[in-house]
DNA sequence: TTAGGGTTAG
């Protein structure tokens, strides 16, 4: 073994040392500065583990530098160094390029350069050059070496190819909890979590001693499969009794898995009971609050995390949050959003990026939207995707599927979501001969297997168009038992189409599926008012008594400069109501002086016609939209959201305000939004 | 000197 030379004994590693006292980047720049001033040449060793340092610390430059001078030829060991310096620093290409180098010299690899190049393959998805890798470190004899069988198990399972990993796997004469770990945790990352929990049973049953990485993946199989108290609980109970609970890592995954399965305050009390919280901790919280809690308290923990922990929120951070803005509709918190993420540089940020454009496609700015989108660099299937559902939800059937063609001609595949998209659109447009042709096309040309998302848009579009048979033959092949969206759908559509007959069919069996969930009652109870069956109307009203059912309040909001002005139906409770409903009765003479006919025929309660039209008067959307034309500036669009859908006669009342106002107006309902400008609106009058 | 893990846009 060769002496180092050194003034300082402790600041290089010296024979028999295992650790050496490089613990920041200058202490390695001091070392390495000293080594080269002394007359002996370093050891080809000890320039390796100067590379491997440098890459640690993430200066890629200087382990470059340092190879470069080192005792020329360089030998596997340093070639490793400089591999894995460039790989944990995302280099990945540069990694391979340095692999290339080492073979055209002529230094044969071994056990220790092919896991950190099958990791540039799993991280660079580079599922080729994965397998070519593979063919090289099986000619070397080196695949069942455990280190370089887990990293191709991972490599596999990375690229998507799970029959690949499992017979790498299968392959295996002995494996160790790390090349389990692999599998289960690539079982779990390509949504297969069913087999994720087999592996990890089979790795029980097999005497493996389970450790805490094989601990966080089974319970990452867990959130997807909602499942909380066989395997969830006992994978918990695990994490305590072994200590595993106190790393960060399990009680994110605990976290999520709380919060995955609806349990929001059992996932809260996990986070509080964590000692060390990192970014991605704060991520996952915030990230679930802003899809299933308030919106304002997700967006109060992103402040939280970054006062009291002191750090900085990464794209990950926003694209968690960006979701709880999205929710509110608030066009002035998206624009903050936005502002704050230029100026912390995440403007190329793909992630930060789809989720802020549909922020904007759903706070009813779908010009903001779309430039987003066409600034993007690497468009991928999710932000065109996030692109046509937005235009679709606007009313732009057209510029939707305009989009999803371009899409295929720029050979981007759909996925099972994309559809989503596509064929709400239709559904919006009320398409059905383009309807039919992507349901076919996504199943023949693209082998997605319909979900129930895609039959439900199917049943709402056939229903809506009164092919009322086409949609039953369509119900009928359904491969499993219909669930209550579909019959839903069926019985929205008897409502618009008045067919008494097969909404109490669709009734009697969402009543059967979902007993306690009023909008149903609401629905059938809707289909006998259209019909005047007033006795019908009433018995159901009575059955909703009888089970303590109420119909879900409506709500209406309209944003006036920073703050979001809320309306009940027939709300007197604002602060500036008397003016609300002075300009509003304003607006209603406005708009019956050309030509506003209240629709009475839409109350559903067997009252008197003056009544009628007092209950349509009141409607929350109309009240928004008074208080918003008195108060936003002259020319301003009116922006309005509302909980439920809007009815007919507060869209034909917005039309007659937008021609009468000169304003455009934009509401957005549980459905769709209303662009209406001039007397039109661009979604059509399809109800 | 080398392997597996938690959050993340539609």
């Amino acid at each position: 073994m060769e002496t180092v030379l050194c003034s300082d004994p402790t600041a290089l590693p010296q024979p028999g040392t295992t650790k050496p006292s490089w613990e920041s980047l200058s202490s390695v720049k001091q070392s390495h500065a000293q080594i080269l001033k002394s007359p002996r040449r370093p050891s080809r060793d000890l320039v390796a583990k100067l590379v491997a340092v440098y890459g640690k610390f993430g200066d890629v430059s200087s382990a470059v530098r340092a190879f470069a001078a080192s005792p020329w030829p360089p030998d596997a060991f340093l070639f490793n160094s400089l591999i894995q310096a460039h790989v944990c620093n995302s280099l990945f290409l540069r990694s391979f390029i340095i692999y290339r180098e080492m073979l055209d010299n002529g230094v044969a690899p071994n056990r220790y350069t092919f896991p950190p190049l099958f990791k540039a393959c799993s991280c660079a998805t580079q599922l080729t050059c994965g397998k070519q890798l593979h063919a090289h470190s099986t000619k070397r004899g080196l695949t069942g070496d455990p280190f370089v069988a887990a990293a191709l198990v991972d490599m596999y399972m990375k690229n998507g190819e799970v029959n690949g990993a499992r017979r790498m796997f299968d392959g295996m004469k002995t494996r160790d909890v790390v090349l389990w770990s692999a599998l289960l945790a690539g079982y779990s990352q390509n949504g297969l979590p069913q087999e994720a929990l087999q592996v990890y049973e089979q790795m029980r049953r097999a005497g493996v001693a389970v450790d805490n990485v094989a601990v966080v993946s089974a319970i990452a199989a867990c959130s997807q499969l909602q499942e909380l108290h066989l395997a969830g609980g006992g994978l918990h109970s695990l994490a305590l009794k072994s200590g595993f609970v106190a790393e960060v890592v399990v009680g994110t995954a605990l976290v999520d898995m709380y919060a995955s399965c609806g349990e929001l305050p059992a996932a809260k009390q996990m986070f509080g009971e964590m000692h060390h919280k990192d970014l991605v901790a704060w991520n996952c919280l915030i990230n679930w609050w802003a899809e299933k809690g308030p919106p304002l308290e997700a967006f109060k923990l992103f402040v939280e995390m970054q006062r009291s922990r002191r750090l900085k929120p990464n794209g990950s951070s926003l694209a968690g949050l960006l979701p709880a803005i999205a929710r509110c509709g608030s066009l002035q918190l998206g624009k903050s959003c936005h502002g704050f993420m230029l100026r912390r540089n995440f403007g190329s940020d793909e992630f930060v990026v789809t989720a802020l454009m549909d922020v904007y496609a759903k706070s009813g700015d779908l010009v903001v939207a779309r430039k987003l989108f066409d600034g993007i660099c690497s468009r991928n299937v999710i932000s065109w995707s996030a692109m046509i559902a937005g235009c679709g939800a606007h009313g732009r059937v057209e510029e939707a599927l305009s989009l999803f063609d371009e899409m295929l001609r720029r050979g981007i595949r759909p996925n099972h979501i994309t559809y989503i998209g596509v064929l709400s659109a239709c559904v919006h447009g009320g398409f059905v001969d383009e309807g039919r042709r992507y349901f076919l096309q996504m199943i023949e040309h693209h082998s997605i297997t319909p979900s129930l998302q895609h039959y439900t848009c199917m049943v709402d579009l056939l229903g809506r168009a009164g092919l009322f048979e086409e949609a039953r033959e369509l119900i009928r092949g359904m491969p499993a038992e219909p669930p209550p969206e579909i019959w839903g759908a069926l019985m929205g559509a008897c409502r618009i189409h008045g067919n008494v007959k097969l909404g109490k069919y669709a009734a009697e069996k969402l009543f059967e599926l979902k007993p306690a969930d009023p909008g149903f009652y609401v629905l059938l109870s809707n289909i006998y008012a259209a019909a005047h069956m007033w006795s019908e109307v009433r018995r159901v009203r009575g059955l909703m008594r009888e089970l303590g059912l109420r119909k879900p309040v409506g709500w209406s909001s309209v944003e006036i400069g920073c703050r979001i002005h809320s309306f009940l139906s027939g709300d007197k409770s604002h602060p500036d109501s008397d003016e609300v409903y002075e300009r509003l009765g304003e607006l209603i003479s406005k708009a019956k002086e050309t030509g506003y006919v209240p629709r009475k025929e839409v109350v559903l309660h067997d009252v008197e016609d003056d009544v009628k039209e007092s209950v349509l008067s009141s409607h929350s959307e109309k009240l928004a939209m008074a208080y918003g034309w008195s108060r936003l500036m002259s020319g301003k669009p009116i922006r309005i959201m509302k909980n439920l859908r809007t009815c007919e006669d507060c869209h034909s009342f917005a039309k007659f305000v937008s021609t009468v106002t000169h304003r455009e107006i934009i509401l957005r309902d549980a459905v769709r939004f209303h662009h209406i400008k001039d007397g039109i609106c661009t979604c059509s009058d399809y109800w």
